[in-house]
DNA sequence: TTATCTATATGTCAAAGACATCTAACAGAC
DNA sequence: GTCTGTTAGATGTCTTTGACATATAGATAA
């Protein structure tokens, strides 16, 4: 049996050019954003560590997907958020290391807009649900 | 050109048994749980007038997808969470009238559980991010 | 008759992640 | 020397979810 791996989890149940390209155009789990902010903080990572912090904001429970991030990084290279280069100073094997580009520091703040946003909407969520349940209760 | 049809859109930049049930399994847009809490506050409705309510908390701006939704409310049928009849009274074509089961009442209360947690964890990053922004700025 | 609104439905596509594997460098134990 | 474990990066495949487009049909008004 695979234990539940999200943080949210609760058992009670058993053509391109043309498209939106803000980063909410589809806010699943914010993978993207928390690596912007990591790297940020950081002024420089590589994938190895980013796992090990990419779930430090409550998004997740278990181990995040390795796989996820290591493609979340060379996609955001690809569209110039972040440059990357090897280190092979120090032991073990090459690290890839990343930094943030002014674009990249710039969609940080972007997703920061849509997280907020996201969040009034969470937000106006719940009052109806509250409004609803406090209701149905009587 | 098409409109970006996203609330958060700003324009800033240039085995199957063995699987997690929760909710949030997959929480993107949270089109299920507003579906829900809207059957849960009307009583009862259907497709074409939970499309022209499915906005109403603050998760999109255009129209919200039909497609989504009457795909979304079949597959609830199919897991047990709504039930529905045709409406064959009043003018127009029929109309497929959905309603909660109790499965369905529980389903949304589980929901509120994840969103507060998601919430909680998008105050998180946006506290973390904040202090990251303000030290920056020194 | 034609257009429009109401109402449901399906087809195709892409994004994002979930899960499973694979490779390789190096370290320490044996 | 070999084996095992850790560090590090990468890829393949699958599912979920929604985005967008389109089809169908009853009803109503021009």
């Amino acid at each position: 049996m695979s234990e539940c791996s999200e943080t949210n989890c609760h058992q009670e149940h058993h053509h391109e050019a043309d498209r939106c390209q803000c980063p909410s155009g589809r806010m699943t789990r914010f993978l993207q954003p928390r690596l912007l902010l990591l790297l940020a903080q950081k002024k420089q990572s590589y994938g190895y560590e980013l796992i090990e912090h990419a779930g430090d904001f409550g998004f997740e429970e278990g181990t995040p997907d390795a796989g996820a991030i290591y493609r979340n990084l060379r996609n955001m290279e690809k569209e110039g958020l972040v440059t990357s280069e090897w280190d092979t100073k120090g032991t073990g094997p090459a690290r890839r290391l990343y930094r943030l580009t002014p674009d990249g520091e710039e969609m940080l703040h972007s997703w920061a807009v849509s997280i907020r946003q996201r969040k009034a909407a969470l937000e106006q969520f719940l009052e109806a649900y509250n409004a609803y349940s406090k209701q149905s209760d009587k």
